[in-house]
DNA sequence: TTAATTTCTGGAACGCGTTTCAGGTCAAGT
DNA sequence: ACTTGACCTGAAACGCGTTCCAGAAATTAA
């Protein structure tokens, strides 16, 4: 049953019923009637897929993440899933695991009018292939993109890691372990993070205190027990989530040793229960941004300011 | 340009030009080569929405949700990704807000083929419309649908529920506070709270210590002000997630109030934190089954089971 | 050397809704 | 009475890939 059957049921044209459905003018209303009727007792309804192919648009928007677990994701996923809900679009997760050709795929899926538009979250491939692909349809980076001409929305980050830092240093501490997501190399975030260190402390932050791939709260329980492990006692630990931080913590706790200080990120429940310094990096307002910029025409850039936020400071290494 | 065009250019017909993308039998090497030349000389990609009208498939798995903020959907949401992204699938995320007219949009949606099927996360609309909208594909409930004839992946709670409240009863705790998501008269699980909690206690569970619509933190941090200002002191509270039994946990703290034993659900990290007893229902497992039946042809019900967990019992008052 | 397969290939139909365009009607304006 | 413009309507083209079927050519089997 297709709108050709319902026009031959009518009595009308295809062009017409096609009218009717889509409430447009110039119907007359013996037409609008004889046609809504047929659509009634048959108990039509329209194929999306060939409307779809015959506008050429989909409203979907593909939704680029590393993977599920961490926050960041989720945060930023239900921004754009707010957003995306009253103006008529849905969004289709892609998992990427930063790997190159499953990113690649996604890319060309673009092409091949599978999705309106895509948001990068993050991504493995380079900034420059981003760029190029922009040729086939709408993509949407959540970080800044620099000079590369892309839409992007993302934090500004440095003046709070800058505050976090300088807040480090005004509690004495020396030894600060960074956790990390992604490598220096790999991620402009990482960078960040090592330029305000250095900035506020006045030299890059210790190899030996770095560790990277850490995502979960296990992740950080394992980066204390191999801190631990390495005869490293920080008597602080930046960690880029407060689960990590979490985890952190209790790998100490479990083992009687004492807790270094805690500075968490993403403002998480369990920074919340753990009263940890945490930086709020807004990630719900940019999934907003980065959809209304996937739905645009313009390549343009948009930032939120994150905050790093103190909060009243109760003793954080108790059980 | 379109496989017509590209047809045209390598002299050969769009048949021919579609067996060569698809790898098929059939097809003389010259062909293939002179395609193949084409193809890559106008960097053609077929496109996708052409294909799943041809095809009658659009390897889209919608997945309907109520909201986004509770792990119990995250948590299926992460089983399903990982079922289906090995499997070609994509999943389209479908917030309902338990709006019946948002869920029936999203029915008539399978129906104009915009999915191949659906998964009800929990749904707000009857079982019975769920049931009849499988005439036009596949869809999958999680929850046990009793006698309809619909697939579904779900816990079995009773169990753990009985063992929870079985516990609670050995600490001696009279007066239980209920938190739960929906109403009674809404949910089969509520029910089965409900009835579990009487099958243990020997009477149903008191009105003035349950509390419904309660999904979030801060719902917890708000039940147990909504319980303290209403007089009500229970020595216990059962709430439907770890992160809810946090929030109620952090009014008594914050009100220098003696904090009731609680039980959670989910085992969420801030379960982990607290040392709470809680109930794993595995909604990893529950997303990957659900995503297993709703590609499948047969109508069938899997289930598994949940587990209530006792942690080593430390205090868990402290802050 | 036939008969029977298997391999190639393309025209045309199919999946299905939208849109353009041309042709026609009818009421309002001059 | 004549022009103008708004209103209706449908055939056909369009968006684009897949597949059935028929016919031709090349092998293989007998």
């Amino acid at each position: 049953m297709n709108i050709h059957d319902i026009a031959k049921l009518s009595g009308y044209s295809a062009a017409t019923v096609s009218r009717v459905i889509n409430c447009r003018k110039y119907v007359s209303d013996n037409a609008k009637l004889a046609v809504q009727k047929v659509i009634k007792e048959y108990d039509y309804v329209p194929n999306d897929v060939a409307r779809d192919l015959s506008k050429g648009k989909t409203h979907n928007i593909g939704v680029v993440m590393p993977h599920t677990k961490h926050p960041y994701y989720t945060g930023i996923i239900n921004g754009i899933m707010d957003a995306a809900f009253p103006a008529g679009y849905r969004i289709v997760l892609l998992p990427s695991m930063y790997n190159a050709d499953v990113e690649m795929n996604y890319l060309n899926r673009l092409r091949r009018k599978a999705y309106d538009a895509i948001i990068f979250t993050s991504h493995g491939i380079s900034l420059e292939d981003l760029v190029n692909y922009q040729t086939y349809g709408s993509i949407v980076c959540c970080h800044d993109p620099g000079n590369y001409k892309i839409s992007a929305a993302y934090t500004e980050r440095i003046d709070s890691y800058l505050a976090a830092f300088k807040w480090a240093k005004e509690q004495n501490v020396h030894d600060v372990s960074i956790l990390l997501s992604r490598d220096f190399t790999l991620s402009a975030t990482s960078q960040l993070t090592r330029k305000a260190f250095s900035d506020v402390f006045g030299h890059a932050p210790s190899n030996d205190l770095l560790r990277t791939g850490i995502v979960t709260y296990e992740d950080g329980y394992a980066s204390a027990r191999s801190l631990h492990e390495n005869n490293q006692t920080p008597d602080m630990i930046f960690s880029n989530g407060d689960d990590i931080a979490a985890g952190a913590r209790q790998f100490y706790l479990d083992n009687n040793l004492p807790v270094p200080m805690l500075i968490g990120q993403e403002n998480q429940l369990s920074g919340q229960l753990l009263n940890l310094p945490t930086i709020d990096h807004n990630f719900h307002e940019i999934g907003r941004l980065a959809f209304e910029l996937a739905i645009s025409d313009e390549t343009k850039q948009v930032s939120v300011e994150s905050k790093f936020i103190l909060r009243n400071q109760k003793d954080c290494s108790d059980s």
